[in-house]
DNA sequence: ATTACAAATGCAACTCAGTTGCAGGTGCAA
DNA sequence: TTGCACCTGCAACTGAGTTGCATTTGTAAT
């Protein structure tokens, strides 16, 4: 894939063959991926310790945003909207698996506002939902 | 307090002295409380094992409820509805504080349904969000 | 092409939340 | 009071994520 060299080169992230070979896994996948997936599918190709630190960089940059799953572990998807660093624009409703476990970035119409008690101010609004996917369904 | 122990009767829970301790904690707290927070909080009053399998049998029987922060950690706080057994009844909002990291349950009028790809079928929705709470604004 | 430096990688060792197995202790109902 | 299921404490373990340091590699300037 010639896009995960542009996406690297777009962010201001150095090309190297990890952070490519993570790119198209990541692209790849039409869900949210961990550390420890990577390693798997990665196999002896990257030090454990290089694909964490390779999420964080792609991360900081505005690549991928992370997710926690239903147990607390981080996973991680590609940022669609055009986001940059430090600045995640990412405003889409994750969807959990409850059986294969899986996350899903679904597009929203837009979350609508809601009054707090007084004192208290938001500065960004996460939606998730619970349930049992496409493909879990047909099965 | 009195209270802890109809708690643990109302939900079927033996009568122990550590579940006693940390419903009272959970109840005098504000905002939801992680294992490492009680542990300490019980000094040497409770293995820390014990901790862990008694906020299970806490949410198993509808006592607690468990919120990840932002970091991935599990913390607890009382169900306010009357939980009963695997059928947590929550819907609330979760405020996590960017400043202190206090999660905070509100109440919220209701969530909207949202139209999602087909395929997809929800069973439960969770609306969270970042910002900083009541204490944090003043200090 | 060569050089030079910052940034990326690999390895080892570590931290810390959460789990499991088992022996001994406790709540509770009969 | 007795019995048994359930709870507790201890020890050992798992697995995600982090840190420090020496080596390698990407890139921009010469
Ligand atoms: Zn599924
Ligand atoms: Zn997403
Ligand atoms: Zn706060
Ligand atoms: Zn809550």
């Amino acid at each position: 894939m010639e896009s995960a060299i542009r996406v690297l080169r777009d962010h201001g992230l150095r090309k190297t063959s990890i952070r490519i070979k993570v790119i198209d896994l990541l692209s790849s996948a039409n869900h949210a991926v961990s550390q420890p997936d990577l390693e798997q599918q990665l196999e002896s190709e990257a030090d454990r310790v290089t694909i964490y630190r390779t999420l964080k960089s792609l991360e900081e940059k505005g690549v991928v945003h992370k997710i926690l799953d239903m147990a607390g572990l981080s996973k991680y998807a590609l940022c669609k909207d055009e986001c940059t660093d430090h600045q995640h624009k990412d405003e889409h409703l994750h969807f959990h698996c409850q059986v294969c476990g899986n996350i899903f970035c679904l597009n929203i119409p837009g979350l609508p506002d809601y009054n707090l008690p007084a004192g208290y101010s938001i500065k960004q609004m996460h939606l998730s939902a619970e349930g049992v996917c496409v493909s879990c369904s047909k099965g």
